[in-house]
DNA sequence: TGTACATCAGTGAACGCGCGTTCACTGATGTAC
DNA sequence: TGTACATCAGTGAACGCGCGTTCACTGATGTAC
């Protein structure tokens, strides 16, 4: 019981008010969207999952889709967080801050494969929630500000983006590849830590500045 | 009226019969997942746009998810067959022939979208249909015979599926940033045959066959 | 060629269900005096 | 410290809706004799 409430788990509420709604809702959907796919969520199921009546949502809410964007801002600033996380450890400059990041970006699919399907593509209409596309532009540019160190290069320069975004495709397509049991991992016969590191040097050391030649 | 029935567009069928139910419920979930997205698809709604009524599609198909399974069970043959299209006008072992690839397979995230959301992930239980996953295999095939042949080495080798399974991710990831509307194209300044290019490069001549070291 | 019949692809009405949202309401909280 | 009142976060019942699926049916087709 005490547990529950420090945690704000709500198992059954013995206040009337709830003590942060806002929080739990998002919560519970987060954790709906993992169970039931990224779609398997409704607002009477998360309504439920928090422990309040199905009208309670809408205090907090303009309708649904309000809610799924709150989950995704969230997600994008947990995200921009891991990634912040995954790098500080290792030197500026140094290409292991970058296999680092993409690491970190795999694993925060893998351990939340539904939210991540929400960020990108699923739930239409990002591009209007400013949040977002804010959030998700500042989790790009760290990996834009590690490319450039590394290469010892302006870290507005075409170049460190060019190199970023190539990058992003390759984890972000991986890590899709992943969730979605694309990847024949035996297969393969290669672990993701050699994978990663073999292609960021390939698109980094290798190609070097010719590219656009 | 008579392009209708030869096209089997049914606007308002006169025969009893419909002819191809099938194909027709099939085409007309495509084009209602491309309009309304990967999950605004019903039955009913399919019903209504092959001019049947709600009961009919049960004739050909177990139940919803059965109609789903075959729509993506058409679009993995068809983009395995844009992707043997796209190698073909170019000679074996060339790097253009790996870049026409790669651009068939954003070509097609673009011009269907929905489908290719669906194609990934979105429903959960692909890994049970044998026919999506097979044909999903030969489509990688492709990609692994050309990166192969292009390094002179054996189709069945490792080193081959690897490089192919970089690639993919790349082009993969890049076809949903596409789709999402992620890519701020116009900050890279790169085009996009460029960018493909840069990367097939980077990741097929330079890191050699070092990459197990 | 004609008739009887099995087969099959369609109909349309109905079902139960869960959903998103609204509404008038009520219980708790905080603040002004 | 006590009381009056505005505010706000909840309730619970209700609504209309579209959906997936089933059912007994009927119209068309093909085949056996």
């Amino acid at each position: 019981m005490d547990d529950a409430e420090t945690a704000g788990k709500t198992p059954g509420r013995e206040t009337y008010h709830h003590g942060d709604l806002r929080r739990d809702l998002i919560a519970s959907v987060r954790q709906l969207v993992e169970t039931h796919g990224p779609n398997g969520f409704s607002v009477a199921e998360a309504s439920r999952a928090a422990g309040v009546s199905t009208a309670a949502p809408y205090k907090h809410f303009k309708d649904k889709t309000a809610i799924l964007h709150a989950v995704v801002e969230d997600a994008m600033q947990r995200m921009a967080d891991a990634m912040s996380d995954a790098v500080a450890p290792h030197p500026a400059g140094s290409i292991d801050r970058i296999d680092a990041l993409g690491q970190s970006y795999i694993d925060f699919a893998r351990a939340q494969p539904g939210v991540f399907r929400l960020m990108f593509g699923l739930t239409r209409g990002h591009e209007d929630d400013e949040v977002i596309m804010e959030r998700g532009r500042s989790a790009f540019r760290i990996v834009v500000d590690c490319v450039a160190d590394y290469l010892g290069i302006d870290r507005d320069a075409n170049l460190a983006w060019q190199r970023a975004y190539m990058l992003w495709c390759f984890v972000h397509g991986h890590s899709f590849l992943v969730i979605d049991d694309k990847t024949t991992k035996q297969e393969l016969e290669i672990d993701e830590k050699t994978l990663l590191s073999a292609v960021s040097q390939g698109i980094l050391k290798t190609v070097g500045k010719a590219a656009g030649d």
